[in-house]
DNA sequence: AGGTTACATCACAAACATGTGATGTTCTGA
DNA sequence: TCAGAACATCACATGTTTGTGATGTAACCT
């Protein structure tokens, strides 16, 4: 359902809002901690950054924090630089045209699953996923 | 959320179910009628076959038939020779136990999308599909 | 200051998904 | 029977994702 890329991205996310609020943590420790190549989570760790998701300290003490509270970043949030960008409202049956006025023979039951799994990822927080199990409608 | 060969596998069986009955359909008119390129589609019919979704002919009246009518094909059938059989079960952050009775923070809430979406296949027919909407619930 | 430790960046390789082209093989129908 | 039409199969090209290795660059601490 996610790229793997994607779920290192969720994985480095959740390590950091594990620990938010001591201090940073080194790219290679988020990567040995997660199983993810470090080399690879390093990549991930920056384009984070990039979006301004965690910040980046250089030197002897730096690494890695979030840049907000884990109760302010959504999954999708975390997730959002490495979407396609495209392909999210591609019909499944291949219509050129399809659409809730025109849809196709899959529309209706299709769109239900995307867009659960949207609001899952629109409605989840770190917080929430470090704190465990739960759902959105129990608090 | 599915790959782009499993999309092709669907287009082509809801296309088979839409002339169920009337004969033979050439790979090459499945291909061009749902915009897959020919010899892509050639392959994908190829392992439909072989799965026993679709039935073969050679020959000058040849072409793909659907082996079942289209109300005992579910979509899960169709896609499934192209799942990568792993990976459904894998864990959203990565622990290596992640279960009901062991789940990690996303679990539940991630069970919920998975399980919607394979319901979804499971629970659908090339029927369902080509006569437009209407849920499993609906009759 | 300068060395060490971290992130930043570049180059590249492997694996896989996707797509293309050519050729073989089987069946039909005249 | 035999030529044509269709699927079957092989070989390969392309693009993307994932992963690896080496080097550059900034910050800290002694």
């Amino acid at each position: 359902m996610l790229s793997r890329t994607e779920e290192y991205a969720l994985r480095a996310a959740v390590y950091l809002a594990r620990q938010y609020g001591t201090g940073a943590a080194r790219a290679k420790d988020i990567a040995r901690d997660t199983g993810v190549p470090a080399n690879y989570m390093s990549k991930v760790l920056h384009q984070l950054a990039k979006a301004g998701i965690v910040v980046s300290e250089r030197g002897r003490t730096g690494g890695f924090r979030l840049a907000a509270p884990p109760r302010d970043l959504f999954l999708a949030t975390v997730v959002g630089p490495f979407e396609p960008q495209v392909e999210r409202t591609r019909c499944l049956l291949g219509r050129p045209e399809c659409s809730d006025v025109n849809p196709c023979g899959a529309h209706d039951r299709w769109k239900v699953i995307k867009e659960s799994t949207l609001s899952f990822l629109n409605g989840t927080t770190l917080a929430d996923v470090i704190e465990g199990s739960g759902s959105d409608a129990s608090r």
